[in-house]
DNA sequence: CAATATACTGTATATAATTACAGTAATATT
DNA sequence: AATATTACTGTAATTATATACAGTATATTG
């Protein structure tokens, strides 16, 4: 996808907020009024610049026929048992999806990854909560993060991140820190985790 | 709120079943082709009736002006600090509030507490954590509830109910039971945990 | 250096859409 | 028995909206 220009970002930002004030998206002129155009045709052409680059879709000949391109609007997957030797996103560790217009977090979360195991108890994470992961935010040392070591998923606190050591602390009083040379075992820091959400508590 | 006419409900049923197809309400024109409606004057007629009952709001002159009224639609209040002496939801007490609309949790939520205080870290209940409470769910011994003990609001779980003696139990080794005798303490039990969110592990 | 993209003004028009008015008919309420 | 509500048809006017066409100007790209 390619990436909008300001004044294209400004334009899709409008039609967010007024689908989100109104239910429904904006004429053109309500476009150019918003944005004191003079003539409602600018707004036509930066919504045909906008659709050209993928983030919207437009229905010809019907009115507010603006349709948000399910980029954004998309799924955010559960993670469920993690199948070893494959990419964590694979289809078959996908416990469900909750639709992102959903997602009640100010953070961005790439997917949610169920929790297995007590070796987080002492942060508050416990079995079966659900932890909500960025892959953008890049780990900092003293962070929570999801970690895959040889093809095993785990969730750590981050304590050393060097090239030649890497070392990974349960926040559980009954393990100890786990110790990795990635020039040796294979290491991926998979995100960073940002939120936790507990159902049926 | 008065009730919907079969025929009223189906009108209904069908904007939003629009909008969520298409992003956008349904035009009179729409309403009536779907239907099989002659004219276009009769879902005009229908949208009236259901406004005049409250479902929906029009927006005059605006195409697809149609907005649902729902009381799916509102919002969850986010409870902060609360003060002494007043109802639990008084406004002074509200932080924030969260579009029902939201809310990926299952459970039916009537409103968030932010958790002061470490009396529940042994269960994973942190200080700034936000819990979804149930007014409805009615408490039950071993379950975590919110009460108001002569107007101080607090998270404990419930051992014992009894109209003589109630029981509730801070979940950290620190803190001792706090038993109670209704006829002497005001107590009230708000609603049970059913969820937890934590923001910026 | 021509072509393309961005960012508009200004005018015009076909059509999409709301909405008023005039009816018909059945049923429910006062 | 009169009145209101529900549930439509049919027509038509007004306004809302999309959208084409003709420009201007600047910046970026091949």
């Amino acid at each position: 996808m390619k990436t909008l220009t300001k004044r294209q970002e400004e334009i899709l930002n409008l039609i967010k907020s007024h689908i989100s004030d109104f239910g429904f998206p904006p004429t053109r002129a309500d476009i150019a009024r918003t944005l004191g155009f003079k003539s409602p045709n600018a707004a036509e052409q930066h919504l045909r610049a906008i659709e050209k680059k993928g983030f919207i879709s437009i229905l010809s000949g019907a009115s507010r026929g603006i349709i948000l391109s399910n980029a954004e609007n998309d799924e955010i997957p559960v993670i469920g048992l993690v199948a070893a030797g494959g990419p964590i996103l694979a289809e078959e560790n996908v416990e469900k999806t909750i639709p992102r217009s959903k997602n009640l977090l100010a953070s961005e979360i790439d997917f949610y990854l169920r929790v297995k195991g007590d070796s987080m108890v002492d942060v508050g994470i416990f079995e079966e909560d659900l932890i909500g992961v960025s892959k953008k935010t890049n780990p900092k040392t003293g962070s929570i993060v999801v970690a895959r070591i040889n093809n095993e998923v785990t969730v750590k606190t981050l304590i050393e991140l060097n090239q030649s050591k890497v070392v990974l602390r349960p926040e559980n009083q009954n393990y100890s820190d786990i110790e990795i040379n990635p020039s040796v075992d294979e290491l991926v820091i998979e995100g960073s985790c940002v939120a936790l959400i507990r159902e049926n508590i």
